[in-house]
DNA sequence: TACACGTGGGA
DNA sequence: TTCCCAAGTGT
């Protein structure tokens, strides 16, 4: 370790024990002065949830999760599909069946407890390199490097790497390890992450108050906003598909369960036709799943990671016994509390306005 | 390596 | 409106 990326580390905590984030999973520097630890299962349950997802998306589920779980025992106890309906809204659902997984294999394979190095923690469900890291370092004061799209933007600047993502992932990771320090090594990374979400942000980085600006080759050189490099994006096709919305003369809506693998695994829907990306794909109500009085309700538009959705939605009253194999009818009371993704409660939404 | 995998908020 | 993106992982 050379002498830059020591006071770097130094430089940091001291911008960190003032101005880190309050957040509910996390121990601040001056209550772990006092003694308090980090509980791993509220760092690891914050982590899976904190991927790719926002802060602020993360603060009610994460309340939610630990009322309804408050330990790593009762999550294992919980059912999948109960673990998903909790889940529903947040996204990326293989991360609540992977959740599940992790909490049940810990349960049989580490006696309830976490295992404290990163390359046990990567081989659970749903822990990759990061995860691992993170947890290690904040849970376990693991000299671990913890390198996530925050602070790969911060160490990208601050050594104007040209390199593009994911490729110049390996170099930052060097770079994190070198810097990271024996001491805090948990509140050093989450201090790079506080960093990169309050002042090195992506557009318009708030450089007049970071404590690196004298030390940015990015900012000293060039643009901050110029990194990191990153391939260009490709354009987003188009699936389109037709929704229909089964109402019984109680309100209740016909809902099934989605395939274990693939989009929205294991998640709840209404009966819907393929989303094909062919424009003359069959989505009228003669596509629908059993026949009945269907009343076209208009149509929404959803976006997925890799394509967009533009569903026709069809809604009929339908007073038979349920017309489809292991569909059911879940009644007004309940829908909310069903594993319904996003898009699906768009499209009941448009069906029952 | 490249792609699948959700969602909602901000500019 | 459109685009970008936010504490990544699995295959």
């Amino acid at each position: 370790m050379n002498h830059s990326t020591t006071a770097h580390a130094e430089t940091l905590l001291n911008w960190y024990d003032k101005h880190h984030r309050s957040l509910p999973w996390r121990v601040s520097p001056q209550d772990r002065n006092r003694g308090e630890r980090p509980d791993p299962y509220r760092i690891w349950l914050s982590e899976i949830m904190l991927q790719q997802t926002t802060v602020q998306a993360v603060k009610p589920y994460f309340a939610d999760f630990l009322k309804r779980w408050p330990t790593i025992s009762e999550l294992a106890a919980a059912s999948e599909e109960d673990v998903l309906k909790a889940w529903a809204g947040l996204g990326y659902y293989s991360r609540a069946r992977n959740l599940k997984k992790c909490a049940d294999t810990i349960m049989r394979d580490h006696g309830g407890r976490f295992p404290q190095t990163t390359e046990a923690l990567k081989n659970l469900p749903g822990i990759g390199d990061y995860t691992a890291a993170a947890i290690a370092a904040i849970a376990f004061d693991s000299h671990a490097a913890v390198v996530d799209g925050n602070i790969e933007r911060v160490i990208s600047r601050l050594n104007a790497i040209d390199t593009p993502l994911p490729a110049a992932k390996t170099e930052i990771k060097a770079i994190v390890h070198d810097m990271t320090p024996e001491e805090r090594p948990g509140d050093f990374a989450q201090a790079l992450m506080d960093l990169g979400a309050r002042l090195c942000t992506p557009k318009r980085p708030a450089c007049a108050l970071c404590p690196f600006n004298s030390d940015c080759e990015a900012l000293a050189s060039s643009d901050p906003e110029l990194y990191p490099v990153k391939p260009a994006k490709k354009a987003k096709p188009v699936r389109r598909g037709a929704a229909f919305v089964a109402v019984d003369s109680a309100g209740a809506i016909l809902l099934r369960r989605r395939p274990d693998s693939g989009l929205l695994a294991g998640m709840s829907e209404v009966p819907t036709t393929d989303w094909t990306a062919r424009r003359d794909g069959a989505t009228g109500p003669q596509a629908a799943p059993f026949s009945a009085d269907w009343q076209a309700k208009g149509s929404i538009k959803h976006v997925f990671t890799h394509f967009e959705l533009r569903l026709d939605v069809y809604r009929a009253d339908v007073k038979a016994n349920p017309p489809l194999e292991s569909a059911w009818w879940s009644p007004p009371g309940e829908i909310d509390g069903e594993a319904l993704p996003t898009v699906m409660k768009k499209a009941i939404a448009a069906a029952i306005s």
